[in-house]
This record gives C-alpha cells, structure tokens and sequence, in this order.
DNA sequence: ATATAAGATGACGCAGTGTCACTTTCAAGC
DNA sequence: GCTTGAAAGTGACACTGCGTCATCTTATAT
C-alpha cells in the first residue's frame, strides 16, 4: 500500500486540496489514514475512487448523488442515467430560449439604433402574451400555406445571415429618416429590400401585401408576435418603397419593356 | 397612483412574497412606501420595474448585474449581451459533453449487459486520455480517405439509430455467448452485422479488415479511443462470422454463382 | 534546533430563494 | 371599541461546492 499526501493526490487528479478536505469533511472521500499529527494520507484505493467522483461529476450528478452511488452496492444505474439526461434536456432548452431572447434584445437594439429602456419594455410587451392567441390569430389570418411560409420569415431571435441583413436594414434606414425617402442611400437600402423580398416571396404579392397590411397596424402586429417597428419607420419605408417602384416601372418603360 | 400591496404584485407577476422582501432587502425593489405599521406598498412604477427585473432573469443576469443595469443611467447593452451571449454557448458546450458522456455510460451498460463499476473503470480510462494522442495515431494507421470514413462509424455516445443498433446487437451477441457460434439466433445476429457493414462500407474491405485487427488488439484499440470490447466476446464474434462467411460462399456455389 | 513548507481547522462568502418560528398590523364584523 | 383571523413583518437556518482568508500545528531538511 503506497501512501499519498493530500498535495500529491491534487496533482495527480487535479482536485483541489481544499475540495480534497470538503470531500473528506462530507464522507465522500475519507483518507485511509492520517498521520499522529492528523495529516491525511490517501491510498490507491482513494485515487481510484476519486477518479470515479470525478468522472460522475462530468456528468452532471451532485455531490450528493455520487455519494449514493458509491456507497448503494445495487445502485440502479439505468435509472439515474436516463434522469439525469433528462435533465440536461431541459437544461439545454433552458439555455436555448435564453440564447433566442437575448438575440432578440440585441437585434433589436440594432433596428432601434439607440439603447433604451424602451426596447425592454417592447420585448416584454411580446414575451408576455399567450402564444396560442398568436397562434389562433396567424390561423384566421393566413391560409395553410401562407403560414407556412410566415415561418420563413426573418425574425428578431434567429441568427442566419438572412435575418441578420433584414435586421441590419432596417436599422440603417432608421438612421437615415431624416433624409430624403428619394435620397440615393435610401433608396439604395430599399432596393437590397425588395431585391430580398424577391428572393423568398417571389410570385407571392398578395401574401407580402397582407403581411404589410398587418405590420401598418400596431395592433395587428402585437397579435401576431411581431416586433413593433415603430409607425413613422413605416410610413417612410413605404414612401420609400413607393418611389422605388415607381422608379423602376418607368425604366422599364423607357426601355420599351413590356412585362 | 394605484397602491398595491405585497401579495397583491405577487400574483401580478408570479414572483413569491418572500422574493419581493428579499428583493427589498438587496435594495434591487424598493416599495414606493411603507405604512405606518411597516407594510409594504408598491405602484405601478415598481410593477414595470419588477417585470422588467424579471425579463432581464430570463436572459440568465444574476441579480447583482440586473440591478446595475437598472441603476446605471447609460448602460452599455452591447457587452453585457455579447458576453451573456458567449456564456450561454459556454454552458451549451457543457450540457453537450454531458449529454454525449451520459450517453456513452447508458450504451456501454447496453453492451456489457450487467450494470457495473467496471463499466464506469474503462469509461475514465477513455475519457482520461489526450486526445491529441488518439488523433495521431488515427493518421498514423489511416489514409486521409480512411480517417473520413472513421466518422462515420457507429460510436457509444450518438444517438443515431444506426450506432443503437450495434450497440443492441453487441450487447445481445454477448449474451448469446454460452450458446455455440453457429447457433441461429447467434448466427441471425451476425447476419444482420454483416448487413450494416455492407450498408456503410461496401467495397471497403480492406479498411474493415485493418479496422477489425485494431479491434482485436486491446491496445490499439485503447490508443484509438474505441470502447474496450472483451477479448472473449471479439473471439466468439470473429468465430460466428468466419461460420458465417463459409456458409454464405458454399450457398452461392451451391446455386452455382460464379462471383 | 530551527527555518520553512505543507497541513489542519474554522469561518465567511456567493445566489436565490424555501421554510420555520414568532411577532405585529390590518380590516372587518360585532 | 373589541375581537379575530388573515396577511405582513423580521430573523434565522438550509442548500451547493467550493474559493479564500486567517491562524495554528506538523513534518522535514539543514
């Protein structure tokens, strides 16, 4: 039997002394002996059993339970097991809506341009209501296939790249309302808009006009669980978009095109 | 200005009263005032304030962080959601490892059929080793092409349907043992096997036979970070397929198949 | 014998409540 | 105005898993 000081076993584990003592202090892990002056000394068998806490810890289980284990001689393991990554599950989707909320606040801190309380307020309006009022109202609002589609919409909490460029848009247009709805940087971030809007609903004019429809009315937003932009945003982007189009019937005009 | 005692903002907000005092007591919520026998009042300043407080909770703050947000005039959102942002990947990290490593004990108490320490013993083995090791030696033995497909094969912590079925399949043939290799359940056992490999690796066969002698060698397959199958059960496997095999070759030149 | 490293013990701190135990206040009915 | 029961108050301990002092003792090498 070789014996091992506590600073040894540290090292070799990687344990603290001091959790080495509060392992001892909690009959998890009690030296094989101590030296006449109460110095602990630890075995192979300790180095083993240490290892083992060890490896329990990874997964995820307290102190407590390991405790169990060990000292159970039947331990039902399957069970434990299966608990265990239950609560892992949860704990991940924990993360995960903690992760899409603060991409949310994030997000909207780039449309809103500047950061205030306001923004907060905003989120909470959303993430208190009952989802399954959103839900009802998008089914009353939408046919099958229109609200399949509602789901490939840019949002304020995912993070592709195509939400990202709508998000990044809108806050740079923001930024520029004081300027002319027919000034080149307006309407240079218009036409990325539509140019976007072409790439996913392409042929589907009458959705995107309901959709606009409802994003023109505060209310209607709310209920459907979209992100209040703010009216006046609005009223300048349509104008904006007004002139764009206009714009570009004529060249296509000019250029004798016909459809 | 609406009072609202103590109880009542409780149930507004589904925070307990005792929060509400602790909150006090931290200075995070302070009652708009008190009256003159000590009972808490609120409005509905502190309503907002709370369930902005309970937003910002959501987002994973710790209390301390929340209430210098709250205090702070200019706070700056950016960094403190940056670096929440960042610490929830970190414990998605973790809660990952977990979950694989939960996994990985669950299989191998599928394959080894008894529950036992032993399992958890050569689980630390694997886990404890340098993963840069194993990575070298995997090149070392395996062309660029080879280490690819080693991805791809069947692991004790996935949770792919493909990887299930081996372990299953391991874990029965193991308690097929006492039975003679050429018996039909485990003969039925093998067949299946040798369906998969097929599936996956058809036309590989040199890659199998290099990977099956690694197998059969306890230290290489310790030094590729495989699970340890006993070398029993590896013997009794290479006995029923060799059985296997022959039966298969002698019905196709029974039925007089030339390839 | 002495210096010094290593060890021991004990206590506080952290985060966010739950839970007891005991006292006081409020509001309402009489 | 008095009684009563509900609601509110305060204070303290508990939980988890250690980190981090501070203070005292032991082991070890010279």
């Amino acid at each position: 039997m070789n014996s091992i000081p506590i600073q040894e076993l540290s090292k070799q584990t990687g344990i603290t002394v001091r959790t080495l003592r509060y392992y001892d202090q909690i009959g998890l892990l009690i030296p094989a002996s101590k030296t006449p002056g109460k110095h602990r000394i630890y075995s192979d068998v300790e180095l083993r059993k240490l290892q083992q806490i060890q490896f329990l810890k990874k997964l995820g289980f307290s102190l407590q339970e390991i405790s169990d284990m060990i000292s159970s001689r039947e331990w039902n393991w399957s069970t434990s097991l299966m608990n265990q990554l239950d609560f892992v599950h949860k704990e991940q989707r924990k993360l995960s809506q903690m992760e899409s909320a603060l991409r949310a606040v994030l997000h909207s801190i780039v449309v809103e341009g500047e950061t205030s309380w306001a923004v907060i307020q905003k989120l909470i309006q959303l993430s208190g209501q009952d989802p399954s009022l959103k839900q009802s109202f998008r089914n009353q609002m939408f046919d099958e296939r229109e609200v399949e589609m509602l789901s490939l919409l840019p949002n304020m909490n995912s993070a592709d790249p195509d939400s990202l460029e709508w998000i990044a848009l809108l806050g740079q247009l923001k930024r520029l309302m004081e300027n002319s709805p027919d000034s080149p940087d307006v309407q240079r971030i218009v036409r990325r808009m539509d140019e976007k809007r072409l790439e996913h609903f392409e042929e589907e004019d009458s959705f995107v006009d309901k959709l606009w429809e409802i994003r023109k009315s505060p209310d209607q937003s709310e209920q459907m669980g979209l992100y209040p932009i703010e009216q006046e945003l609005l009223e300048f982007m349509e104008l904006a978009f007004h002139i764009y189009v206009t714009r570009k019937e004529e060249q296509q005009t000019e250029r004798g095109e016909t459809s």
